[in-house]
DNA sequence: CAAGAGTGGTTCATATAATGAACCGATGAG
DNA sequence: CTCATCGGTTCATTATATGAACCACTCTTG
């Protein structure tokens, strides 16, 4: 049972971008090609150009005509020697002006550090960007069995508790679109059925948290909250995860004003009117 | 002659796309989508549909469609309310991925601070990126009279210290292409004759740091080395910004070996193999 | 108030762009 | 050697992007 070693948790989906292209959507080159930057990871930074063609799905020329165009503007790099290729500085600079512009990940640090020091389990934060959520912000857990997590990993949203906390207060049309594409099964525990997923929701709507229990990784539990917006839609969520075999029910009681605290002060260090929060869109207290 | 006030350094240019795509390549919808991305700066972090057309030379229709492919991949996102466009949070993600696997900003930053703390001016390092240098470090002076940058601004090459120490190193494909286009005059002092840059470049090349005296903004002084990569090639440079008011003769000569050992520093760091510094494709030692 | 000039956003006929099977040369394994 | 990769390229085929004119709306301004 995994003992006491801590627990990585991956994410190596393929899927092909080639056929997703039929969503009747307009745009499309764009769209191919910026979806090839999403199959880069920590856990596979630099890529082949037959395997980049082979995960997309698209022809070999095509997906090199895509990386030069990302290339030529810095998004990707090809590698002198190996001929890989992996991201490129100019996204560097990008988000340093975003950083600049409306400061995250700075500010998300602390609090999650906090918040590891206070409940001794790793946290992670994560914003939605592209259909997922996005891991910004990470602190692990000191403890040797502890829950490890990729850096800028992208976790789907009907597996997880960060997930299920974002949708519960999300934008309806990102739950329908979320809920509308075939669920993948991570974990005998996955829950794939969208009315099913949705009564959920309705539960961790009352709640203000959402808990997973090895939905996403056998032996983790998640236990999220959203961090709304200004507008009162949920921007991402703050998660912790632990080893299930720590997860009694008391600690996870004890885990949760802990997370819906730091998400409200995520929320706040992001700039949102907390006024606004009481009048909330789903009509539930959510921070 | 701005006395004892910070000098601020911007970048306004509008520079239209739409005409660009004449240079006879392929894969031009990706090119001019990711272009847009390249007018947001902290100077003007949000921008609207019309602007932003304007801007770029295209299209409201054809702009729109742009950003929305850009927002489905969180490259950008829409305000709520002022329904202007600014960088999205798909950004944070992909830069953390590449930070986690070629740490460079983590690195860079103390190596500045300890460049700052020497010599008590400005300093800042930018990686070669579409195109131009973005700028990835940014450490201030504390002195009141100091020089300010922007983070995360992209700067001209031919116009700047960084820009000659990184050309006087880098491929030379990469030379040709900066130096072939237009060159525009940022002040009375920018050269904008290829040939007589070129000349420049030799200089800079023996010298193995590039000097700039109010090329780029009038009472700013530059003194930059390059940031060699692992096949000898520049990646970037390091500079540092000094009121002109402040930069003697002796003053810049001081400055020199601090910038190199910078350089050298941050290249180190960043993971080059310094015994093939040695055999450098351009004759010259440049660390 | 009304008129004018801005917005952001949409439509549909037109014209331009992306695409992929087959190809090449090189490299590495058996 | 042979076979199977790799990265990269070509050109006829095909699907794609594009923009003028159009709303609906919100400001100013007289």
């Amino acid at each position: 049972m995994l003992a006491n070693l801590p627990i990585q948790v991956k994410n190596d989906s393929p899927k092909i971008l080639a056929t997703m292209a039929t969503s009747g959507w307009a745009m499309q080159t764009i769209d191919k090609a910026l979806g090839l930057l999403g199959f880069f990871s920590e856990g596979r930074p630099a890529i082949g150009l037959s395997e980049i063609a082979r995960l997309s799905g698209f022809n070999k020329a095509t997906t090199r005509r895509f990386l030069l165009a990302l290339e030529k503007h810095g998004f990707v790099e090809q590698d002198a020697k190996t001929r890989a290729y992996r991201l490129g500085p100019g996204l560097l600079r990008l988000a340093r002006v975003r950083e600049a512009v409306s400061p995250v990940q700075t500010v998300v640090q602390p609090i999650l550090e906090d918040l590891v020091s206070r409940i001794g389990e790793t946290a992670h934060f994560s914003l939605y960007a592209g259909g997922s959520l996005a891991t910004i912000g990470l602190v692990e857990s000191t403890k040797s069995n502890r829950v490890m997590l990729e850096r800028g990993e992208t976790i789907p949203l009907h597996a997880t508790a960060s997930g299920m906390a974002f949708m519960a207060f999300a934008q309806p049309k990102i739950v329908d679109a979320a809920l509308g594409k075939t669920l993948t099964g991570h974990t005998a525990q996955t829950t794939t059925d969208a009315a099913e997923l949705r009564k959920q929701l309705q539960s961790v709507r009352k709640a203000g948290v959402a808990v997973a229990n090895g939905s996403y990784e056998d032996g983790v539990c998640g236990i999220a909250a959203p961090v709304l917006g200004q507008d009162g839609f949920a921007r991402g969520a703050v998660a912790v995860a632990a080893p299930a075999s720590r997860a009694k029910r008391n600690v996870i009681s004890a885990i949760h004003p802990e997370v819906r605290r730091a998400a409200a002060e995520i929320a706040s260090a992001m700039g949102v009117d907390f006024t606004r929060a009481a009048t909330h869109p789903h009509g539930a207290a959510a921070a």
